[in-house]
Parts: structure tokens; C-alpha cells; sequence
DNA sequence: CGAGTGACGGACG
DNA sequence: CCGTCCGCCACTC
């Protein structure tokens, strides 16, 4: 499985209503300062087949100050603007709340831990 | 094989 | 809270 197809995988893990940065797409896939490449790969989305591209939330990474990248194309940050919105992400003027947003996914894993311990 | 290329990020002033 | 600079690394040619 190249680079590419990884990251496709991550960014698919992202739940609605939650953003993460390039680095944080980065991070769980175990080379954290390949933020870059992570951008590289989900430019690289809209040339791929439509069946890919469908399943992964690509709109969900922005960058990791809050705001969406490639402002100078009037289509396409519009439309990552806009699919966020539709998702609840509330926007403090161009960027997003991410102290609200941000997907933590470490915190999460551990909820998930801890709700089973009081089970048992 | 080496240089060029980014949907980036953090450091710094 | 800006704008700039530079390191980063998968991929291409």
C-alpha cells in the first residue's frame, strides 16, 4: 500500500463534524512531518478513480492554524467551506474554533478504554 | 540518481 | 496577530 492510498485510509476515519490538521493526518500515519505529502496525496485525489475519491472526507484536513488551504481557488475552498458547515464545524471568521474541532483522537481512545474498564 | 515540487508547520521578529 | 523563512519528505522526471 503506497503513501497515497494511506492516507486516503485515515482521512476515512474522521468523523463528521471534526477537522484535522495535515500534520495530524501525518502523525497517525507514523511519519508526522510528512504534513506536505498529505497534501500532496488529497490534490492528487481528484485525478483518482470516482469510487475512491467518494469514500474519502478529504474536505475534514485543513490546516493545523484552522484555516482551509488553497483560499486563492474560489471553487474548491468554497466548497470544503461549505461541506464543513453542512457538518456543524462553525467558522470564527476564516478559520475554524479548532480547540472545538479538531478531531483528538487520543482522547477519544481513551474514553473508548475507560468506559470498558468500568464495564468490567 | 539528483533536482524540483508542493492542499504544510513551527520558529522567529 | 501578522508575514517570512526554512526544514520536511514522497513523488516525478
Amino acid at each position: 500500500m503506497n503513501f497515497n492510498e494511506r492516507v486516503y485510509r485515515v482521512v476515512s476515519w474522521i468523523p463528521r463534524g471534526r477537522v484535522l490538521g495535515y500534520a495530524g493526518v501525518a502523525s497517525l500515519l507514523g511519519s508526522p512531518r510528512a504534513a506536505r505529502q498529505v497534501g500532496w496525496a488529497l490534490s492528487a485525489l481528484e485525478n483518482d478513480r470516482r469510487e475512491v475519491a467518494a469514500r474519502v472526507p478529504w474536505h475534514r484536513v485543513i490546516r493545523s492554524s484552522g484555516q482551509i488551504a488553497l483560499q486563492g481557488e474560489p471553487g474548491r475552498g468554497l466548497l470544503q467551506r461549505a461541506l464543513l458547515e453542512e457538518e456543524g464545524v462553525l467558522f470564527n471568521g476564516d478559520r475554524v474554533d479548532m480547540r472545538r474541532f479538531c478531531w483528538d483522537f487520543l482522547r477519544e481512545d481513551l474514553l473508548v478504554r475507560l468506559r470498558e474498564l468500568e464495564r468490567s
